[in-house]
DNA sequence: AAAACAGATTATAATAGTTCTAGACTATTG
DNA sequence: CAATAGTCTAGAACTATTATAATCTGTTTT
């Protein structure tokens, strides 16, 4: 149950940031909540909603700062949106195609396995996988 | 190597598409080549540089068309930019990081096991493999 | 503690990819 | 041939994101 930064000063410290109002109060939104999946504009209009005035450019600049520092990681899924995960481990999602939502699968918990070499060389340097859900549960009828 | 069809007509056709100078020419320019991962500016550049004068605005349409038709599927990857695949059997991507390709993995040759259910219900419509290559081979060394 | 500096924030403009609009065009049908 | 429904297009609009350049603030130096 340690979680590895007790508090969001310590974890911008970590991460050789400077302490702002801007990216604390940030970081307190993305990290003292349990994973999230989270938008640039859902986290500033959060961050407004907290009496933080915080504007869009240093939300985008902070979510990337924290993605470079290895604190987030940047999901795409959709054309036009990317969403910003708290859950750096290795591990999966669930996307539900209906709310856009989208839900951790424990990177132990899936198994891709026969994974061929690179055809063009290069090497391996991560493997994600979508399970696309849809609403209605069509069980094995075309 | 009996193509599903053998020429741009009877695909728009049993496509139910008006066969238009347009839609004739995209579909000529789509899978006359094999397999590919195209963005929608670029295939209008090829078109254009084919002597087909057509509009970007015509080009995502039928874009669309085709994948509600089942022809294409859509990929994405990156952020603010969707590839059209002209390959819509079952199978998975090798991206590359450094050139922004795409490149087929055989459904087949990869295998994706213990997927768990999904928790908020509904049934799994598809799963999609992206493996992300990146240039430089670092062997098994943190 | 001031001053100086580097780094950060912000309003605003710019960009990129995509979608919308509404009028002109065209394939199909009778 | 109409008549009709479907299609195409230039251009505007839109959305998410990024760039700009002036202002501000955290940190370091004096
Ligand atoms: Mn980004
Ligand atoms: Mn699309
Ligand atoms: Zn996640
Ligand atoms: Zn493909």
């Amino acid at each position: 149950m340690t979680r590895p930064f007790a508090n969001a000063l310590e974890l911008l410290r970590a991460a050789r940031l400077r302490p702002t109002r801007q990216r604390l109060a940030l970081a307190r939104l993305l990290f003292e909540k349990g994973d999230r999946h989270v938008a640039a504009e859902e986290l500033h209009g959060e961050a407004l909603a907290a009496q933080v005035p915080v504007s869009l450019a240093t939300v985008y600049n902070t979510l990337h700062q924290f993605v470079g520092a290895g604190l987030l990681r940047e999901v795409v899924i959709n054309p036009g949106r990317s969403y910003f995960d708290t859950n750096v481990s290795d591990h999966h999602h669930f996307f539900y195609e209906d709310s856009g939502k989208l839900r951790d699968i424990p990177g132990d918990s899936i198994a891709v396995t026969n994974v061929p070499p690179p055809p063009d060389g290069g090497s391996i340097r991560r493997v994600d996988v979508v399970v696309r859900v849809e609403k209605a549960a069509s069980k094995a009828r075309s």
